[in-house]
RNA sequence: CGAGGUGUAGCGCAGUUUGGUAGCGCGCUUGGUUCGGGACCAAGAGGUCGUGGGUUCAAGUCCCGUCACCUCGACCA
């Protein structure tokens, strides 16, 4: 078998040291770099494209589902937070608080939102009067800052970029719908953008969103079998409504509060696919993300028609949508070869004099790295467009068949705690008891991830403390 | 927040034990030769040693404070 650094010379041996192979990748590959302020991130070009690639993917499917958007201030009086009891129990250790005005203190503290139901609460009270007023259907692109006390790139950092939806309907039915259809629409999205196949299931009581009566959750296997929370819808039932008097008159004339959800995912999906599909050569993004679809090395480039000719695939392909680099620097094609496939470019089109001679391309996808054939020059935009899609299928099902290796299910805590110490997630009945959530959480330091809609049995007591089991529910070590 | 570690050129590091002219590799600049898996030659540029104070004739090196980052733990939609 190969060294690692038998290609790339820059990061870390993923089999040796995932967390530092995480870390260089996320800096050498130019994705990201650490801002001044403890926890904060500055997001590189390359990883800007990345996540601009998401979030437009993403809005299409808001706006599909009848969501259109807004924008809410960043700070939030102090007061709002204090509303719902089990909101600012939650969110208050990790608020940065504005206090000041030059020297002057304010008459009130400002929140830096960490997530924004309680102002959207506010004004939804004003906006709410009628029937006739609901659905609201919104949603926000935004940062927001939550002081952590421990930080990684993408993965948990100070500020962060997200979404947040935040709906408002008349009767539960409709809200706890809105709920799970947008679950389905993270699990989607997930699945045909990222190529990441997602556990999706209810939060238990101790994990769920504070404020809400519901929450669920996409959870993503990394390749170190840790499990990376991906997005979070909640289901809020009239907690908030009830908490900013959002209030509404229905057709049988009377008031009523309505019922709401809210739902987000962050930068932290970057974080996911870096560990979801890299290897020892870098990083392997997922096709239909990818700020790079295809790059073109020129070889031997000094000679004649060669840049011209590599300028006109360009150009085809461009034609034909697909996000195309061509390289023609002064660096070595190995040089090249090893850079876009430690920057995850999913295919590189080699274009030399042989190949325009042959009339032909010497191509290398990155899901099958070291390996090369040709593609035909002759309609070649719809040769990448069926190699992307091959490609976007082999990551998906690669990291499918990964995890199904990855999920152990157990009967005992001694079966629980070897599955979650070996790099996989645990599958087992439970009781429902928070205190055999700790208790698994003190020996094996893993977590509930969530419970699947298919609650189909296996077994009838608690892995835990034996006794009648009520949920089916996955564990795992979690980022 | 606890334990451990690291801060010296853009990046990676040596130098700190034993105080005495700021070093190496990569990268960068210029010129030339190269070009199908991280090319080569030549000449250059670049550093108040994280930061504040102290000891000393003299501090990257010793002492005190402080900040940031990394790993593990605790905490954390």
């Amino acid at each position: 078998m190969a060294k690692a650094n038998e290609f790339v010379k820059d990061i870390a041996d993923i089999n040796a040291d995932f967390p530092q192979w995480y870390t260089d990748v996320v800096l050498k590959t130019g994705l990201v770099d650490y801002g001044p302020v403890k926890g904060t991130m500055v997001i590189k070009p390359y990883g800007y494209a990345l996540w601009e690639n998401i979030q437009r993917e993403l809005d299409m499917r808001f706006k599909a589902t009848g969501h259109e958007n807004a924008y809410f201030p960043m700070l939030i009086p102090y007061s709002f937070l204090t509303k719902e009891a089990e909101h600012v129990e939650g969110f208050a250790p990790e608020v940065a608080l504005v206090t000041h005005v030059g020297d002057t203190e304010l008459p009130e503290k400002l929140v830096v939102r960490p997530t924004s139901e309680t102002i959207i609460g506010h004004m939804y009270s004003k906006w709410v009067q009628s029937y006739r007023d609901l659905p609201v259907l919104v949603n926000q692109w935004a940062n927001v800052v939550r002081w952590e006390k421990t930080t990684r790139p993408f993965l948990r950092t100070s500020e962060f970029l997200w979404q947040e939806g935040h709906t408002v309907h008349a009767t539960r039915e409709e809200a706890e719908d809105e709920t799970l259809k947008m679950l389905g629409v993270y699990e989607e999205f997930s699945r045909n953008v990222l190529a990441i196949p997602m556990f999706t299931g209810k939060k238990s009581e101790k994990e769920k969103f504070a404020g809400a009566d519901a929450t669920y959750s996409i959870e993503a296997m990394m390749l170190d079998g840790k499990s990376l929370q991906s997005g979070t819808s909640h289901y809020l039932g009239q907690n908030f409504a009830k908490a900013f008097d959002i209030r509404f008159l229905d057709k049988d004339g009377t008031h009523k509060y309505p019922y709401q959800s809210s739902w987000g995912v962050s930068t932290r999906l970057i974080g996911a696919v870096i560990m979801a599909h890299g290897d020892e050569r870098g990083l392997k993004l997922p096709p239909y993300a990818a700020p790079i679809q295809t790059v073109l090395i020129p070889i031997a480039a000094h000679k004649a028609g060669v840049l011209e000719k590599v300028n006109e695939i360009k150009t085809n392909l461009e034609r034909a949508g697909i996000r195309v680099k061509v390289d023609a620097s002064d660096n070595s094609p190995g040089w090249k070869f090893n850079e876009y496939e430690m920057k995850g470019v999913p295919l590189r089109l080699e274009i030399g004099p042989r190949d325009i001679e042959s009339g032909v391309a010497t191509a290398s996808r990155r899901d099958k790295a070291g390996e090369k054939f040709t593609v035909p020059l002759y309609n070649i935009a719809d040769s990448v467009n069926l190699l992307l899609k091959e490609i976007h299928e082999n990551m998906y099902q690669t990291a499918l068949a990964f995890r199904n290796t990855h999920v152990k299910t157990v009967q005992s805590m001694q079966e629980l705690g070897d599955a979650v110490n070996s790099g996989n997630f645990a599958l087992s009945m439970w009781c429902g008891d928070r205190e055999c959530e700790d208790k698994i959480k003190e020996q094996f330091q893993a977590s509930s991830r969530n419970m699947p809609f298919d609650q189909t049995p296996v077994g009838d007591k608690c892995v835990c403390c034996g006794k009648k089991a009520k949920h089916k529910i996955y564990w795992g070590k979690a980022y």
